[in-house]
DNA sequence: CGCTAATCTAGAACAAGTTTCAGACCCGTT
DNA sequence: AACGGGTCTGAAACTTGTTCTAGATTAGCG
């Protein structure tokens, strides 16, 4: 019952000069019409449009709107790792530096909150097809709260936490997303999953599986 | 900046027996289309077609696919909720039980995949058009929390800590549904965010709002 | 019973994601 | 430079959620 790591695929398939371009201009027109509407305002006709690519083009790119996007939110968060990588969390301890973390991506959402939507909204609603992508972008994430954890070694209590972690981050950005959350709230919940970092490891008696 | 209740607008429309009749057709179409294929495969005219309704009724009844979907998982939970109420949950602490209660819900979705795939899927798309129903279902979820933990007067810390169980209980949905992550691994993540509960409070140095 | 407003039905129409196809284009090979 | 396979384009077609319309039914009321 192990880790069912995402098998890599093809290895990326080797774009050339203009397909990387090609890549690009997706991208970045996707999340121009995403800044604006949201979800719904990324209409693939209009993706292809202002990256000046046909539509077949555009599928074979991204099979998907979700594929689409989803990629987007990965493209960020590499964007947010190095980031953090330039400038880590400079708290004391491990869980207030993974709030700070965390925090910090937040606001970085809030400057774009329909960007926000579009993405989040692509990464819950993906299904099973698009979960290759959707697991790079939770290694993505994983990678970042370890990082500001400082942990290279994580034991397996220490990657459920971590798991719990990113499931309140991710639900918490859904709920305020929709408005049902304040930014206040989204604060509070995140602070308080961190208390689950170096928390003495709770003995269960529970027998094995 | 206080808990956004959601407006309970016009209180129920009172309905005659012929639409509640068909309302409950509507939802069983739903449950049973669903119960197959999943979030797909509900298709409104088919939904329609199955209830025996035209398809301008059907969006009478429920304004969007995914109004039909919520409203649903509120009536699942209703069900589930009364089963605990007759057999609640027996374990010693807190948080043993609310963690043993989760499981139970776990478990009743694991009979019907591609229902809570549809459910579950619909709940996390939502947008603030259906912010009201969607926070139904969450205030359902968080009863059924809250009498797991025999609480009737959460302080807000108690009530920060139940967000973040639904979070977590939601967020593992998504993951297991989509196969990136294992039952096994949704207990787990299960009892780690239990630990929560009954926790010291944590003193925070953070200056308020 | 007969009236009126609201509701329901059947079906067309529209919107946006996705697929398909014929032909033009680009790239590495010979 | 000509060739051949994969890639790109433009446009139409298809699918499914959603909206709209005209006429039939129903519910409540005098």
């Amino acid at each position: 019952m192990g880790e069912m790591a995402a098998d890599p695929g093809p290895p990326a398939p080797v774009l050339t000069q203009r397909q990387e371009a090609r890549r690009r201009r997706i991208l970045h027109a996707g999340a121009q019409l995403a800044g604006r509407g949201g979800f719904e305002a990324v209409q693939m006709r209009e993706v292809a449009d202002a990256a000046g690519v046909a539509l077949g083009t555009l599928y074979r790119y991204f099979p998907s709107k979700v594929h689409l996007l989803v990629a987007l939110m990965e493209d960020q968060l590499q964007r947010l790792h190095a980031a953090l990588r330039r400038r880590p969390p400079s708290a004391g301890c491990a869980d207030r530096r993974v709030a700070e973390t965390l925090m910090r991506a937040f606001r970085a959402l809030q400057r774009e909150p329909h960007l926000a939507d579009a993405m989040v909204r692509a990464l819950t609603f993906a299904d099973r097809g698009v979960s290759p992508e959707v697991d790079a972008v939770s290694r993505l994430t994983t990678a970042i709260i370890l990082d500001a954890m400082r942990l290279e070694e994580p034991t397996r209590d220490q990657l459920a936490v971590v798991r719990v972690i990113e499931h309140t981050w991710l639900s918490a950005l859904i709920t305020w997303l929709s408005g049902r959350e304040s930014i206040a709230q989204v604060r509070r919940d995140i602070e308080t999953v961190c208390r689950l970092i170096d928390l003495p490891e709770a003995d269960r008696d529970g027998p094995g599986p």
